[in-house]
DNA sequence: ATTTACATTAAAACAATTCTAAACTGTTGA
DNA sequence: TCAACAGTTTAGAATTGTTTTAATGTAAAT
């Protein structure tokens, strides 16, 4: 199956119809052979870069969002400035370069398995995350 | 030592002179026997409510910002609509609602402490944040 | 082709946070 | 005592990230 076709199926299995700009988002999004990270204002300047036109961030936001629920994309909680994504929808873990803001992987490997003894009465666990914040040793905590 | 001198003592510390406004501040955060979460709008609110008259938000920024600095509270990152922070500064991690956007705090007694077997090179660790997302059964995964 | 429902867009609205500039307060030292 | 200074408060403006709106455009079903 070829790309535009894999891209296809994921927007109308997210409730979107295939346009050029989403087919665009796609293709940044899913024909990397690694997972990355991003702000929603990399990816509209990445797209930018590869249409040569502007994309209008409302679109953007829309079709994030639509992946996000889908669970095409993972959101990831780091501080409140801004909303990062993660392409990398499987199980794993984050450091956060507090000097660079840079955000890598903490694959499962990298770290036990987090093992919680309580849980809250009626409530189901829907993620796990743990966030290890990273700094040169010279620097003060954030 | 009378609170008061105790909250004096705290803002200095932070680099702060102890004002009537800080000092008001200081009582809502630090006189609660339980420690608490908080968003500045919350902390805002009671505030105006103890004191009965107005207090600028940029007074309450700048005051949890320079507590935040100087570790008298911790920040949680949940989501980017807005800061949560706590008046738990010890190392415990949380458990999110998303029902109803209430955190919870999750003591280490509840978890396992994670070992972390990889380290980004020239970096230091600051913190490991746990969050743990929860919802009742029949909700989506947000 | 025509119609209809959904998309795109620029711009406006919005919410959280930060900045600014003016007025204020408290402290110091002549 | 009071002038001068450093730091503070404040309202409002500015900024940033995100969402909404309303007009125009496009995909797809008939």
């Amino acid at each position: 199956m070829s790309n535009i076709n894999i891209y296809t199926e994921k927007l109308r299995e997210s409730g979107l119809r295939p346009t050029r700009q989403r087919l665009k988002i796609c293709e940044v999004l899913f024909s990397p052979e690694k997972t990355f990270h991003f702000t929603i204002n990399d990816l509209t300047k990445i797209i930018e870069d590869k249409l040569s036109e502007k994309i209008s961030l409302a679109t953007v936001y829309n079709t994030i969002h639509a992946f996000k629920k889908k669970g095409y994309l993972k959101e990831i909680s780091i501080n409140s400035d801004k909303s990062y994504f993660d392409t990398n929808v499987t199980e794993h873990h984050h450091f956060f370069d507090e000097d660079t803001n840079e955000l890598i992987d903490c694959s499962n490997e990298d770290i036990d398995s987090v093992n919680i003894k309580k849980n809250i009465t009626g409530k189901k666990i829907k993620s796990v995350e743990v966030l290890i914040k990273v700094a040169s040793d010279n620097q003060n905590q954030k």
